[in-house]
DNA sequence: GATGAATGAGGATTCATTCAT
DNA sequence: TATGAATGAATCCTCATTCAT
């Protein structure tokens, strides 16, 4: 009792960092990083902008928290995924699905991820961003190389265009998914999945 | 005629607007239009950054006059498309096929639209992105409605997520895109077409 | 005494405050007052910055009582010389040999001072500084103006030059002087003394 | 005639970046560099903080750039010294006076010198303090012991000491010189001369 | 048409200080 | 006594924009 600091466990104390990363990721996507200022995210925070100087560097170290923590998710959703040795056409299909639910979990980060990474990819600072587009790369051209190779996926078609393709088609989701809307992410999933393999056209 | 103050096509070099619009495209695509600074622009003009003023009234309204020519041109091209009263199928085709063709001719202003669009709709003077997107929406679900009725595109799929999957597919391209690359715009619809229509995996 | 809020070296631990202090002059003296951050100061001293407010009113108050201390001795010190009524010749070796000692014993407070006094003097809360000055300056002056009388000093310099002169030459031994190292503060006061008094040239 | 830009030649205006950084030396110099704000410099010479951007990158660089100019001047004049190779007591006598007359032409300058220099060295933007006060100490500790050793400077006295007499001895004046004043630069240095070389006592 | 110089409204960041615990 | 969190004022700097020349 006497060495209890914080009697209602129930109110956040510990996550405070957390909490502040939270608002300023939605603050960031819908506004832009640039557009948005650090005014605006304590306003959301209720606090004063110099009073979120206390818990992080700069705007900047929020961005790189706010990625990274997303990246550091997703990878070890992946990597879950890709240690299973599934068939390129399964691992296709999980890898797709674990997108959809860091998207779902992950709304924010993806949205800044799409709009700022271009940029940001050339600063030191954001390195990391670089790695994980390149193993990103190379994870999903080996998945369709296997398929081609497997006879699973066509052969016909231009291996980077169908990366992009399917990359791409992905990730914009996160730009009009509203999580808790209509679709759960394994349903998009599903259907994104059963475009992208079977295409919309009637056979 | 002496009263007018600002050269509105009317007078001197009408090319010198149009040049100094495609380099602003290009700096606003390649950085974003906000951390893009009037100062840059005109170093890429090779001029100082107050004599652009002469030329344009803000930088919004180079923002403004970038979107507006872009949006323009797409749709006189999809009009034609429309107008020429193809089937659901064909039109779908001859969309995507335009789409292209336009991110080549408009790519900076296509990337800047990807990225911008979203909190600029919400100003009056971009009311027309608004409109532009209604009309879009409106072209492209008659479209799929209309192939669905006729029976060329599957019935079991969400049709906005169709919609959505296909608009994505294709804009997003502008993000990596590079003209006088190794596919024609043509060669990529194409590709971008079996993909979507077809799928990605063998029948 | 309920009522008392601020300990003021009355109450418990009256070393602490002396410690706290020596670590602010220390810290004041290395990167000059302005420069330096509570926060840094309280790094120094194993606390947060918030903390050092329960035993000082402000970051100003620590510099005042630096300084005040500091000065204090100095005055003591030199009091002791003035009431042993030497000549002046004795007067100044003994002056010269006590702000020595001085500098031995408060090396960061006489950093301090000469940095800062300067502009600290207009304040009202440093108006002691300024009437040391006057007191310093009336008890240099008359030491001089006494020795030219006796014939010891020579009387072919201005007198305001020369007491400037020996003042500096002096105190800025403060900006490279470090206690342990291999002059005793007598050695010094001996070699500058003869300097002064003799000049560097040979006879 | 109609070539000339500027009819009247009296105004300054490509000098203005000059006026400018003498203005900001005077403020430097009086309140001390980390007490003076970018508001105050601008206050003085009658434009707002922010255009006083566009003329230099900083406040540090303004900072840099008088500190620059006053030694490359310095050097100047004391190259010129050393070059002519006098007897150890004339280039002694020499330099000092030098140094007195850069004190009246620089004597902002040399009070932030005085002040800032010492934790500005750390900087990589300010080695060429670092350098030059090497250069300074080689310089006058090879007077120092040519003199000894030509018998002309005492040889009972640690050099080191000596040279820090007479260097501080100098440039400390700069704290209380006020150009126009009873003495002109070269009058102090002769005092200055006698009492660094024959001392204060009669002999 | 363009330049040079300035404006003025922010915007990120710092920091002395406060205060409940 | 000390901590953690916050305040609020000030500071440096940026940048779209203006305007006389």
């Amino acid at each position: 009792m006497p060495t209890k600091k914080k009697p209602q466990a129930t109110t956040a104390a510990p996550e405070r960092r957390g909490e502040l990363l939270q608002t300023a990721a939605e603050v960031f996507a819908e506004q832009g990083y640039n557009a948005t200022t650090v005014r605006k995210i304590a306003d959301h925070a209720g606090m004063l902008a110099g009073s979120l100087y206390y818990h992080f560097d700069s705007k900047e170290s929020m961005l790189e928290e706010i990625l990274r923590t997303f990246l550091d998710e997703l990878w070890s959703g992946y990597d879950t995924v890709l240690d299973a040795d599934l068939g390129p056409r399964e691992t296709l299909q999980a890898l797709v699905t674990e997108s959809f639910r860091e998207i779902d979990r992950h709304r924010p980060a993806v949205a800044i991820y799409q709009k700022e990474s271009r940029h940001l990819v050339t600063q030191d600072r954001f390195e990391f961003l670089a790695e994980s587009q390149r193993r990103f790369e190379k994870t999903w051209l080996t998945t369709l190389e296997r398929g081609v190779a497997d006879g699973v996926f066509r052969a016909d078609l231009d291996i980077r265009l169908t990366y992009r393709f399917v990359r791409d088609t992905v990730w914009v989701a996160a730009s009009w998914y509203r999580p808790g809307g209509h679709h759960s992410p394994e349903e998009i999933a599903r259907q994104y999945l059963s475009m992208v393999l079977d295409g919309i056209a009637t056979r």
